[in-house]
DNA sequence: TTTCTTAGTTGATGTAAATCAAGCAATACA
DNA sequence: TGTATTGCTTGATTTACATCAACTAAGAAA
């Protein structure tokens, strides 16, 4: 990760030209000068500390969030104060899509870790969009895979078995490390057992035999949140296999 | 339903003025002018017969659709071959957003009653959107509420007993038939039992008995798929209840 | 150092929903 | 006319996961 440098505005001094994750959150096919307009619309955050909120639900909707570095979660909380984390988002990736169609945000969204983003303002971003198709191409083809992804997690949440869900979560996870060009064997998970049980619709008790169990079988490889996968194909048949 | 008249071209004449699910699927804030552009960029099928697809995932992706009348449903199949519905869609909704990061279609969609729908070129509405920015804007908002109402259901299917899954459905259809003027208390449901017990992660024995207790309860009363809501309270209640 | 707190693991028991099974009513079929 | 077939309901049994409970290890606070 490009080391940025806070300038004399608090913000950080940092260009998408320069940003490694440009291919992931921006379309590739933009061209330089319109990368350096959008540049001037985008607010780099100063580092936010580990459960430090981005925003809280209710708050006014006016932006969209990218993941500069580190990690965060999204979550909502119903009438009988029930959360449901909805999402986790790695560097490279866009969230507050949700909230587009309402006045405030229908989620929180809170960091794992120290994690800092980029703020991009929505209603700049949509006359932007009018000017710059690819631009517009991309936003709508970035909700698309959100609304895709969603429904995956349906099926998930629907018809998997724990073992099956689990499976699932560390293979998406291995699957986005390594579109950054990490390793897809071994990974720090940002998450406590409580989130990745909540998000999964298991207890947290469920979840941490889940992991023993495929440690036994050799599968992964669990010490705290340091997952290894030792063996992909075992854990894709296990992502697939009727529950 | 106004009801349109086959041109000679096979497609139905019908313009989106005279349309009474204008506010639903377009921005009402739209005028004459542009309707009549997006008019001249829209198909309207001939009537679907129930158990017919509008398209098969698979299927090259050109085009998202509106219902105009009757209701269809979304699913895909995963590679071992289980299906998940991932959506209902009634007059005035509009589908296919799933698709647009992809070349093809994600979901299969098959009318589950005759029905008629209208097809939106996504390349033309591309190009209309930007051209008028309250169309832009709509579709952002439609696509960021299928995000939430996706949220949505995360949280029904992780969090909720049967009971509370099957009252949100009903919940969720009443006020979409509130929404077109029609009565939020008395409804023909236009899926199977199967249908909804796939969409809600539960097997048909589950969503029978289910029925038959809350009928028992005094909050709905069932014959078959006629519904009629006695309680509106004690379904919201439930909707909500701990599970 | 000891004590407290937090995150996670593991075991014993309970329960909601799945599964297995039988049946009914309505429609299609021969 | 009787006979499948389909969609749905209801009952008996099983099971995967939740719940309750105890425990460990790692920090943080005193």
């Amino acid at each position: 990760m490009t080391q940025a440098n806070a300038c004399e505005h608090g913000f950080i001094k940092a260009s998408c030209n320069d940003c490694n994750l440009k291919g992931l959150c921006l379309p590739i096919a933009l061209d330089l000068r319109d990368v350096d307009r959008l540049d001037n619309i985008i607010q780099r955050s100063k580092p936010i500390q580990a459960s430090e909120h981005i925003y809280l639900a209710g708050d006014p909707f006016t932006s969209i969030y990218a993941v500069r570095s580190g990690s965060v979660k999204s979550y909502f909380v119903d009438d009988e104060g029930i959360e449901q984390v909805t999402g986790f988002f790695l560097p490279g990736e866009i969230f507050g899509f949700d909230s587009i169609g309402s006045e405030q945000f229908n989620c929180s969204v809170v960091a794992m870790e120290t994690s800092s983003v980029c703020e991009i303002p929505f209603a700049r971003l949509e006359e932007l969009s009018l000017q710059i198709s690819t631009l517009q191409h991309h936003f709508f083809q970035l909700m698309s895979r959100q609304i895709d992804s969603n429904h995956q997690m349906m099926m998930t949440l629907s018809k998997k078995n724990a073992d099956g869900r689990l499976a699932t979560l560390l293979s998406s996870l291995s699957r986005r490390y390594a579109r950054r060009n990490l390793s897809p064997n071994a990974m720090r998970l940002p998450m406590s057992r409580l989130d990745i049980g909540n998000f999964l619709g298991l207890t947290i008790e469920t979840v941490s035999r889940t992991f023993s169990r495929m440690q036994k079988e050799g599968i992964i490889s669990v010490e705290g949140r340091e997952i290894k996968i030792l063996d992909h194909d075992r854990l894709e048949d296990i992502c697939h296999k009727p529950g």
